[in-house]
RNA sequence: UGGGGAGUCGCCAAGUUGGUCAAGGCACCGGAUUUUGAUUCCGGUAUUCGAGGGUUCGAAUCCUUCCUCCCCAG
């Protein structure tokens, strides 16, 4: 069976295209360049990416191509992660990266190359599984829990996953390094990358910038109202956000140890421009029990129930927290989920993932 | 202009019987964690106490002059 791995120049997919070739694939790489914006600037490392990769693919003994989806890339997820911005909400574009670009652009093009299946380093797992609704693919979280990426997989359908390999799944992370290492991969212990997928680690205030006009308006303290700062743009606020307020000590607003609590972004009133702040990590505003997911995918490709016990992610990282689905409009259209105890700076943009137990059933957006 | 009070790191703020006294918090910066954005964690940050002069072995803490700000009188 012909299978091909989308090779970042990681370790990751390295040692997914070495054991898919171990167990007898007929594999071949693709490494994908979907981001040229600033290909001079000195935040651009897939110069280097190119080069780890096609050594290592030099050493696994597998043919390397490259593709360049870039126009792909700003029409179907960078023009909406602006939007969203703009809209005053914190998109996840690599939710949207994997489910356009990687399991769609990619896919398509890989079985165009004749391949039968697509592999990534994700840390996530598949499983064809017969149900009462009959046979469907299932995703299920990557055996290390601590690196579990199912949360950005989400938005993948049945037709996608019954074409997609996940060799890391099974392993740990560090597993994958020895594997490397023992291999002799120069990747073995290379930096995991971190930042946008396939923009990088930066400045994000400063990237945002270059794309987004600076708006200032007032920072305001939720509970009394007091004007205690000044911002330059609510799209580069996030709530539950602390960096980058410059809210220092105030006057009347220390404790009996005369001591200041740090300040985080509780709301932002779009139309009037205005920052609400709350001092505190554990400021009630900051907490809440429900929240309304719109956008919806459900894997399986119909919704699962209502008012049954389930676990969410209210954002990457977190711990899946039990939940029940309150309310479904429509397949695809909005659901009311209900946790058990309140969540943290639940952020409209951000996904929320439902799990029940390791398999994830799918979920949506946040809207508020 | 009379009377009173205050000026310590970007902000809030300890410290004023002169002797490791330049605390602490927030902000900020750096790092760790992290395939979003955040959060979290660790580390760093005033040879200097509005300015000048003086007393003293030694002062942010005492004296003095000046500057600035605030309050009450007007």
């Amino acid at each position: 069976m012909k299978v091909v791995v989308g090779m970042s120049g990681g370790v990751d997919s390295a040692v997914a295209a070495l054991l898919l070739k171990r167990q007898g694939y007929v594999v071949s790489g693709l490494f994908m360049k979907n981001w040229e914006d600033d290909d001079d600037g000195e935040y651009c490392s897939t110069r280097q990416d190119l080069i780890d990769a096609a050594a290592v693919c030099d050493l696994i003994g597998i043919d390397l191509d490259v593709v360049n989806f870039s126009r792909e890339y700003k029409e179907r997820v960078f023009a909406g992660f602006l939007a969203e911005y703009e809209a005053g909400r914190t998109p996840n574009p690599d939710v949207l990266c994997n489910s356009e670009i990687k399991f769609r652009c990619f896919l398509d093009h890989a079985m165009n190359m004749g391949a039968q299946r697509i592999a990534t380093g994700h840390y996530a797992q598949v499983r064809e599984w017969t149900g009462d609704a009959g046979r469907e693919f299932q995703l299920l979280k990557a055996e290390d829990g601590a690196k579990d990426q199912s949360y950005f997989l989400y938005r993948l359908t049945q037709a996608q996953l019954a074409r997609s390999l996940f060799p890391l799944g099974a392993l740990y992370k560090r597993e994958v390094r020895r594997i490397a290492a023992e291999a002799g991969l120069p990747v073995a212990n290379k930096k995991d990358s971190t930042g946008i997928c396939f923009i990088g680690e930066r400045p994000f205030r400063e990237f945002l910038m270059r794309y987004l006009p600076v708006r200032p308006g007032e920072i305001r303290a939720l509970d009394d109202n007091r004007v205690v700062g000044e911002h330059r743009g609510l799209m580069y606020h996030t709530i539950g956000q602390r960096k980058g307020l410059g809210i220092g000590g105030l006057r009347g607003k220390q404790d009996e140890a005369g001591e200041h609590d740090a300040w985080y972004v509780a709301a932002k009133d779009m139309a009037a421009n205005v920052l609400y702040v709350v001092q505190g990590h554990a400021h009630p505003a900051l907490r809440k029990t429900r929240l309304g997911a719109i956008n919806l995918n459900w894997i399986a490709g119909h919704a699962p129930r209502i008012h049954w016990v389930y676990s969410a992610k209210p954002r990457y990282r977190a711990a899946d927290m039990p939940c029940e689905i309150d309310a479904l409009d429509g397949e695809t259209g909005r659901a009311e989920i209900v946790f058990g105890e309140p969540q943290w700076a639940l952020t409209p943009g951000q996904s929320v993932v439902v799990y029940e137990s390791r398999v994830c059933l799918g979920g949506g957006i946040i809207a508020g």
